[in-house]
DNA sequence: ATAATTGCAAATAGTTTGCACCTAC
DNA sequence: GTAGGTGCAAACTATTTGCAATTAT
């Protein structure tokens, strides 16, 4: 899907679902969605206040902390995998391979037409139900090769 | 591999490291790897710490951030995906998923063995070199079921 | 002897919370 | 009008750093 599209889409889902849930559909929501949506590096939290701000000069790093809380609670969003400290987000629900370089933390998606057999069974695990699994790719991008 | 054994092979392969770079094997060191290695619960540090107090009533939690930090460096630990904030250790490095309860957060291991199909390809992605991946399966442990 | 590690205290980074004001419905 | 959202400042949690004292080799 092209990036314009992917951006219609999501900001139409946000919608949807605030008529839904009964709750307002902000500025702040609208922007931070159309922003993450808008970009497939995988941003962090402040990453995606600074792009935001520009649109809203004033808008808080809460409100955006709190803005993708909801998103992830309701699954407009996915917060992913990440050994460092820093949580990452991904308007992308779908699910499809990360890769990350691991010299500079860079995280590209994988497309998943790029990966024969993506579809891994679900593994049996004493005393868990499994529903969903992640895979991460780790590397070195260009620019730290 | 039996625990005994484990924790065992952890420690050799620890004081081999050490003698190999020239770095002392110091009782913390040599603590923190029997602690980590004889648990397949993947600790955060604050946990490492506790039990490696209940041997060394005085280690610091700094020392036990560095010596983990030291271990992951030298290929003796791994640092484990969590979207959430704490870091997770394992003294297992070989390439095997993982299983995540989303609610309380328990990470146990996923036997390689009862995932046919596991050696995935490695993926082609545009500027990436690639040498690895890891595996995380999303589920609800029995007490959080 | 000496180079590295450790423990402590203080600093930093990321994230969360309480509360008064504001806005979408 | 009202429930819920937002911004600010302060609190918190996880992690890192500077430095003097200690320890493994």
């Amino acid at each position: 899907m092209a990036r314009r599209q992917f951006i219609a889409h999501k900001a139409a889902q946000l919608a949807a679902v605030c008529r839904e849930r009964g709750i307002p559909l902000t500025v702040q929501r609208r922007t931070v969605m159309e922003v993450l949506a808008g970009r497939a590096d995988h941003p962090s939290v402040e990453q995606v206040h600074d792009a935001v701000k520009e649109r809203i000069p004033g808008v808080s790093l809460t409100t955006v902390y709190r803005v993708l809380e909801v998103f992830v609670q309701f699954g407009l969003v996915q917060k992913i995998d990440d050994p460092g400290a820093k949580g990452r987000f991904d308007a992308d629900v779908s699910r499809h391979p990360h890769a990350r370089c691991v010299s500079c933390g860079r995280i590209v998606d994988v497309e998943a037409a790029e990966l024969p057999g993506i579809d891994l069974p679900m593994a049996q695990v004493e005393d868990f139900t499994l529903f969903d699994y992640t895979i991460n790719y780790l590397g070195h991008c260009r620019r730290c090769r």
